[in-house]
RNA sequence: GCCCCUGUAGCUCAAUGGACAGAGCACCGGACUUCUAAUCCGUUGGUUGUGAGUUCGAGUCUCACCAGGGGCGCCA
């Protein structure tokens, strides 16, 4: 929030260096490490290390300590700012506590659900998120994809882009096949009630276990894709029906868990197209017909002239020309262009297992002379496993069923709230056991490393203690029961009258360092930091909940700490927001 | 064989190349007549896998090795 002050007072040094012919270096600001102390900091080692390099005969930690103590005395104490002072070669510059936090925290409040937005960049990118399979179960590994998607594309739009949320469903292939024999053939005319998601996948299931205890059966499977690929109308209106039962399902997960898409692209949308790209690709030399003895490929670091595999070779159409994933993310990488022709970037929220795949479809079409396959870019994530390194899978039936899991956590929630909250009547009660039992699931999955594996144990999953969603929630909770019980309007304006406590400090800190996070994170495409950030800004307001009473104290004091809250309150739904977690009223 | 990711407290994880490597869980001991105890306070816990290198400064960058996971011509 105080770049235009942070920037004077680089220039004050710079200034100062010139004067005393000082090599020139890059100042970087970090936040002064101390919890509890508010300001920026920078050092002077690099400079004296410059100086040593020179030539000069200097001990570098004595010399960028001497340094430090010249410009602090040279800078004396800037405009707007409490101190300076120079540690083992750090510069320490304190925030005027009064007058700034009083400008943070009329900042919050006037800007609200904006603060911390960053300010519109005239650009577009697509985020690729959550490609679920149609005519299967969706289990937790399929959660992190969404749930990092949805965040990302949220992070992106606060960061000030304007964001296009694509899903790509998988609805058609073997699996599809394998589970209309399975339908047709034995549960004929059935149709879900609830539970779609976990109905389509027992049927699944069920078509893998009959297949694998009599694999003469494959051969009927054979002869409906065969049915299939000559688009029969029969099999054709069949696969369109059970398609849009899995869809709907698709849709009640995703209301519930607070994510939607602007876009769908569907796998079956771009067999075809992918098969005329193949084509361009085998005239333009780029791809090998090896048909019908082999398959089409593209042997990129022959193309590239690599000496070392890099890029190997891709598959690109099968030897029966039937498609691959490979085909269709061809053409679905040149249809989202097409479709959004502004795009500055388009992103795959996809596991890191697809990292080469990726990168020999972007590196392929632009080969091929796309220039806009530079702009695709992979972001991958690691998977969500079972203990005991198991990945889940359905057809092996080493799943967590999401519904299961959400059923649980609310259920979870649920006790709570009503041994807490006895008076609230049922319906709010349970909205908020849904906004803690969805948080809780989201929030581990959000606050670690995209890169790292997340290992799902029930036990862990279900824990609200700690650092964890709904300690957030009621940080946010606690400060809306204090201005509720002040029973007044907000103070139009507060001045600091006291000295401000150490937990006021920091809270005021953290307050004051959201714009920055959002959009480190959004850069980044992690999560993580806001994650992090939330959690302790929520510390910080626990803090100062017990140490600083708010309505006891006397009324500037009062009223100081009203707004405060107030501005806490919104520095943590905005948070939240980023996080797709719901900010309950109470709980 | 080649490539990618991971290795930090008993466990799960943080840490913009910078100040004493921090949280949570678990363990032990405290705090509800108070703005909601889904909270707070305190104690215990570390040669950051190993070895070199770069740097004024390395958990962070480079290299080698060790361990675990993943990917590598017709799976998705």
């Amino acid at each position: 929030m105080f770049e235009r002050e942070q920037q004077a007072i680089t220039q004050q040094i710079k200034a100062f260096c010139q004067k005393n012919q000082l090599p020139e270096v890059d100042f970087q600001w970090k936040w002064i490490p101390f919890s509890g102390h508010w300001g920026i900091s920078t050092s002077f080692f690099q400079i004296a290390a410059l100086e040593a390099r020179q030539g000069k005969r200097i001990n570098v930690n004595a010399r960028a300590a001497e340094l430090a103590s010249q410009v602090a005395a040279y800078l004396g104490t800037p405009e707007g700012f409490e101190k300076v002072e120079a540690v083992n070669g750090y510069l320490n510059i304190y925030f005027l506590q009064s007058a700034y936090a009083e400008q943070v925290i009329n900042a919050v409040l006037q800007a609200g659900e904006n603060f911390g937005r960053g300010t519109v960049r005239n650009e577009r990118v697509m985020v690729e998120f959550s490609q679920p399979n149609t005519h299967k179960a969706f289990h937790v590994g399929h959660l992190r994809s969404a749930i990092l998607g949805d965040v990302i594309s949220r992070l992106l739009d606060f960061a000030g882009f304007s964001v296009v949320r694509a899903n790509y469903p998988g609805d058609i292939g073997l699996h599809v096949i394998k589970w209309l024999w399975c339908y047709m053939n034995f549960h004929r005319g059935e149709k879900p009630t609830s539970d779609i998601t976990r109905w389509m996948g027992d049927i699944y299931a069920e078509a893998n276990r009959r297949l694998e205890e009599n694999p003469d059966l494959e051969s009927e499977v054979r002869v409906l894709y065969a049915r299939w690929d000559r688009r029969e109308p029969e099999v054709v209106a069949l696969w369109e029906e059970t398609r849009q039962w899995s869809l709907n399902g698709f849709e009640e997960i995703y209301r519930q868990l607070d994510i939607h898409f602007d876009v769908y692209y569907f796998n079956s949308q771009v067999e075809h197209p992918g098969k005329e790209i193949v084509n361009e690709l085998i005239a333009k030399g780029i791809a090998v017909d090896e048909r019908p003895e082999g398959p089409v490929v593209v042997k990129l670091d022959e193309l590239l002239g690599l000496k070392t595999e890099k890029y190997r070779v891709m598959v690109v159409l099968r030897s029966d020309n039937t498609a691959l994933y490979a085909t269709e993310d061809l053409a679905l990488a040149k249809k989202k262009f097409s479709d959004y022709p502004d795009l500055s970037r388009s992103y795959y929220v996809v596991d890191v297992r697809q990292s080469l795949h990726f990168q020999q479809v972007f590196k392929t079409l632009e080969l091929a002379g796309y220039e806009w396959a530079t702009r695709c870019q992979h972001i991958p994530y690691e998977l969500v496993i079972l203990p005991g390194n198991v990945v889940m899978a359905s057809r092996e039936g080493t799943v967590v069923l999401l519904e299961d899991l959400i059923r649980e956590a609310t259920a979870r929630a649920l006790a709570v709230v009503r041994e807490k909250n006895p008076d609230l009547s049922e319906e709010v009660k349970q909205k908020i056991a849904q906004a803690v039992g969805i948080g809780a699931i989201k929030y581990p999955m959000l606050a670690r490393e995209n890169t790292k594996v997340v290992t799902f144990d029930w036990q862990s999953a279900l824990d609200f203690n700690g650092q964890a969603a709904p300690y957030i929630q009621y940080a946010y909770v606690r400060a809306g029961s204090i201005l509720r019980k002040a029973n007044r309007p907000l103070p139009e304006e507060a001045k600091v009258t006291e000295p401000l406590t150490p937990q006021e400090v920091e809270l005021i800190n953290l307050i004051s360092r959201l714009p920055a996070e959002v959009q480190r994170s959004a850069n980044e495409h992690r999560p993580l930091w806001i994650a992090t950030y939330a959690y302790e800004l929520a510390k910080a307001f626990n803090d100062f909940y017990t140490q600083c009473p708010v309505l006891q104290a006397e009324e500037a004091v009062r009223n100081f700490r009203l707004r405060l809250t107030a501005a806490t309150r919104q520095a943590i739904a905005n948070s939240l927001t980023l996080l797709g977690i719901t900010a309950p009223q109470a709980m």
